[in-house]
DNA sequence: CTGTATTAGTTCCAAGCTGTACCAGTATCG
DNA sequence: CGATACTGGTACAGCTTGGAACTAATACAG
């Protein structure tokens, strides 16, 4: 018998959505939206603002928004591309990387909480899987 | 741990974010916008607003909104409830449930489509697992 | 009964998000 | 060079979202 994608599927956003409930009150902590977070999550592989709307799905406008934000907040650095002048290449600072990295460490803490309830081996599973349903194609 | 559970969670957002994103126009043409669809589909197994704003981690004021509109599009109806005059029981009407199969086929498609990719094997090994992490607790 | 507390659902309005229009810089073509 | 098309980023107006206050029904204590 084959698996039933819809209900797979809604188990997996709800497991999602219970994660992210859980870790936003440790972001608040950190300064941190939660949209906010994932663009600052984003920076370091997305350097311009145009490419994490792609990446992140986000709409061009709301990512100047959190960037705005983010910049405010001394997260990030915009800094002009000296190959392409409308470019703002984001850099991130040293506080923008450590609220990165203890955002990341309080949402795979909740995760891992989760986590913790399956074996070290279904784990490695879990990730060949997801990474096989993401790529290109 | 072997495994980031922090990159996990990444690698599944991701993969959730993709597969929606892909079937919002399909759930536009059925009529319904995306949160719409959410409560749409869970009226069925909780049929109260209160239950169904717990249920999807939305407040309450978000799915008054939502059923508003699904009952303007016909796809429920309220019922006063006869054991307490303050519920409102909502209803599936024939087009409400035919819309949400039809958007639960078009989400499970898109979802199948990267199933696809992975062995009827590891499908259900993602379901126990997944079904693991989300279980109360 | 009356008074107090609780719960279902709505309304109000402030805050948030995003489509559209826009400006500035780049690329290509003649 | 000048014209045209395109791309990166922003501004703003209009719609969506959700916290707080509100109303109506229930529950329960005295």
């Amino acid at each position: 018998m084959t698996v039933d994608g819809a209900q797979l599927w809604t188990l997996n956003q709800r497991l999602l959505s219970v994660v992210m409930d859980a870790c936003t009150e440790e972001l608040a902590d950190l300064g941190l939206e939660t949209k906010e977070f994932f663009v600052l999550a984003e920076v370091a592989a997305s350097p311009y603002p145009a490419e994490i709307a792609v990446a992140l799905l986000l709409p061009k406008a709301s990512v100047t928004v959190y960037v705005r934000n983010l910049v405010a907040k001394g997260f990030i650095r915009r800094e002009i591309d000296d190959a392409d002048l409308r470019r703002h290449r984001l850099v991130l600072t040293t506080e923008g990387a450590e609220a990165r990295d203890r955002a990341l460490a309080a949402l795979a803490a909740e995760y891992d909480r989760r986590l913790a309830r399956i074996t070290p081996q279904d784990r490695t599973e879990l990730q060949r899987i997801l990474q096989q349903m993401l790529s290109p194609g």
